[in-house]
DNA sequence: TATCCGTCG
């Protein structure tokens, strides 16, 4: 392969000398690809084909005139490389940093450096970027770009950010809950220094809600502070598509479509959307016994599924390229609408279904639910296509059923769990929580379940105000319920054991589960040397401290069937928090001796709200309100003799509410450690 | 008995 033609890939982790790596994108950790149709022109003569080049006069004219400008585009218009540059180049940066923000660690990183090459830059200096476990800017930095969640700390630590004269919000139209949290604190700052400009990129659906919400006229001032301006950038159309009649499911639908395209339509890569893993794996079953009834090869429709549960190594397979003869079917979950964007892409296939999560108050947990989608999701996948060429959008429901879709997805902070976000607002002396200005606010019996939670576990006291445990677990990168078990541990005696399960439990899978036969065989058998009877928090340790001992390799994760990138996360997340712990808040740790009944105790000391015991129906029922859940069959208690007790890290709905993360514990402990949340009665009425 | 959408510090 010719590495001067070939498009870079961030980050690959696997050492896969295929691909070029550098140092500073290698620690991200998700896929990503930036396709550039212009490549082969100059830098410089790139920049000036953007189509937002043509809006310089406008830009300025509204951020003059107003202080918070709301700019709707497409994406490809070259908004998020090209707003800081033109703000540079008119001397912004001589009142102070210019911020922008991403709601992702690779597309920060990328776009700083792209920035920082069309400047012709070193990056790392005028132009720079901060994110976890990644710091590359300096004091002469005048264009910062950060993930949101390092300007969260930053407001932490300078209140009004005074160091900025500008921050742009990148994709607010995602709607993550951290996003609408740093709007919100955003609109107080606003309000405090007129001096700071604030653009907001947005797409066309959520510009008004923002504009408004950016709004301070009054009568005493009653001129508008706030601007929408809407920059056109589109290169190429997509035909849409829709079902005439609804169909029964959508899996089989997308594969029969995917025939349709490849007998019928002309060259051209197909993606299709599905809700998760289980269906595309299924998907891909059919398509696979559909092809060899129709004599097709491999050869010629190829055939790869996309999801974030995949290796490294099988993410990227997505990117190879195909001889001309090959048409590439790609498979995939959201991670497809914002994470990873595939190029050559003509032809959408869109089930009209999500999988998000949402919180129930009532249960104080969280669940996966597959929901019908929102007009702006089908329109998010449908831009997939048409970035080379004009494309093809089929949609797996009707045109009827399409107007009745929600204009747009319930934004994260009205269906998540508010517990670390309150414990964030109060620690920046928000004291009404209830009153904040949202963007969208949350449903109030949301906000009090987590109020609750975080009362039970003694971060707040009963007037609402935040305690010194509660400033240490504010403070902390983990959530609540993990930066309790920390505080815990201090006075049981097992903290070095609670920080290596705490940042094992920050990575999303340890163990890796092949699909193929004999290699799911190998890793079941191999996950038994870990595997103990106490439940699955203490088998990470024992991962933790097997992988350790063994040196950290990627050998030891490739016999155990471990996930080594993973791992290796887990190492340096650790070794933050032991930073943390030590120089912020004088913790000395300390080390229990080989009984695990300490440290099952700490874990119940606070995950106690998550309690179960086994009912004799056989399956288990939550202390708090009673609801029936089983054991996840991903748990290393699945197999095992079902223990009278248990607290457990979260709850799934699939068929049936399964929890996860479980830890055996002895009824007492919960009287013992959490008399103010259980009384006596109540859990002896639990019982069997 | 039958298996997780995606992010962040």
């Amino acid at each position: 392969m010719n590495s001067e033609s070939r498009l870079k890939f961030l980050k690959p982790d696997d050492s896969d000398d295929v691909f070029a790596v550098d140092r500073e994108t290698q620690n991200a950790e998700t896929t990503s690809f930036v396709f550039n149709p212009n490549r082969n022109l100059s830098l410089i003569a790139q920049r000036d084909k953007l189509p937002i080049r043509k809006f310089v006069n406008d830009i300025l004219y509204c951020l003059s005139n107003y202080q918070t400008l709301i700019l709707c585009g497409e994406c490809g218009s070259g908004k998020s490389t090209q707003i800081p540059q033109i703000l540079y180049e008119k001397g912004y940066h001589a009142k102070g940093i210019i911020g922008i923000t991403q709601p992702r660690r690779v597309s920060a990183i990328t776009l700083a450096k792209r920035v920082a090459e069309e400047m012709g830059q070193v990056f790392g200096e005028e132009v720079g970027v901060a994110c976890r476990f990644l710091n590359k800017f300096n004091e002469d930095t005048k264009i910062k770009f950060m993930t949101e969640g390092i300007i969260m700390r930053e407001i932490f630590a300078n209140p009004l950010l005074s160091e900025y004269s500008v921050i742009i919000i990148d994709e607010a139209h995602e709607r993550n809950l951290i996003t609408d949290c740093i709007l919100g604190l955003l609109k107080k700052i606003a309000k405090k220094r007129e001096s700071l400009k604030i653009i907001i990129s947005s797409a066309t659906m959520d510009a008004k809600l923002f504009r408004d919400f950016y709004n301070f006229r009054s009568k005493s001032n009653p001129k508008d502070t706030s601007i929408i301006l809407t920059v056109e950038g589109r290169m190429y159309e997509n035909e849409i598509f829709y079902l005439n009649e609804p169909c029964a499911d959508y899996v089989q639908s997308t594969v029969d479509t995917i025939m349709k395209i490849h007998h019928k339509e002309p060259a051209g890569d197909i993606l299709a959307f599905l809700t998760g893993q289980e269906e595309i794996t299924r998907a891909i079953r059919m398509l696979r016994e559909h092809m060899e009834l129709t004599n097709v090869t491999e050869d010629e429709l190829k055939v790869m599924p996309m999801h974030a549960s995949l290796t490294h190594h099988d993410q990227l397979r997505v990117f190879f390229h195909t001889s001309r003869n090959t048409r590439k079917v790609i498979i995939a979950t959201n991670i497809a609408e914002t994470s990873v964007t595939i190029p050559g892409i003509v032809f959408v296939i869109d089930c009209g279904f999500i999988k998000l999560n949402w919180y129930m108050a009532d249960l104080q947990i969280n669940m996966l639910v597959v929901t019908p989608a929102s007009q702006a999701t089908a329109r998010q996948r449908a831009g997939r296509a048409g970035r080379i060429k004009n494309g093809k959008v089929y949609r797996l429901f009707t045109q009827e059923e399409y107007q009745k879709l929600p204009n747009i997805t319930a934004p994260e902070m009205r269906r998540a769990d508010l517990s670390t976000t309150i414990l964030t607002l109060k620690a920046l002396g928000i004291d009404n929580i209830l009153r904040f200005d949202f963007p969208s606010a949350p449903p109030a019996k949301n906000m009090l379940a987590s109020i609750e939670l975080l009362y039970a576990l003694g971060a707040i006291d009963s007037e609402g105000n935040l305690t010194n445990d509660g400033l240490i677990m504010a403070e902390l990168p983990l959530s609540p319920i993990h930066s309790k078990m920390l505080l815990e541990s201090r006075e049981l005696g097992c903290s070095d054991e609670i920080l290596s399960i705490v940042s094992m439990m920050q990575v999303q899978q340890i163990f890796s589960y092949p699909k193929s036969g004999q290699g799911a065989i190998t890793a079941r058998r191999q996950r038994r040397n870990f595997e103990v009877a106490e439940g699955d928090l203490i088998t990470y340790l024992n991962v933790y401290q097997a992988f350790v001992a063994n040196g950290c390799t990627k050998e030891f994760c490739g016999q155990f069937c471990l996930m080594y990138r993973h791992l290796k996360r887990v190492v340096e997340i650790r070794n933050q928090l032991e930073l943390m712990l030590t120089k912020q808040f004088k913790m000395k740790f300390n080390s229990t001796a080989a009984s695990t009944t300490i440290i099952r105790r700490c874990i119940c000391a606070a995950a106690f709200p998550f309690a179960a015991y086994l009912h004799h129906s056989g399956t288990y029922r939550m202390v708090r309100g009673d609801t029936e859940v089983n054991i996840h069959p991903t748990s290393c208690l699945y197999t095992e003799k079902q223990p009278s007790w248990i607290v457990f890290g979260e709850v799934v709905h699939t068929t049936k509410l399964f929890v996860r993360d479980i830890t055996t514990i002895e009824s007492p402990w919960l009287l013992e450690l959490a008399q103010h949340y259980y009384h006596k009665t109540s859990v002896r009425n639990n019982q069997i």
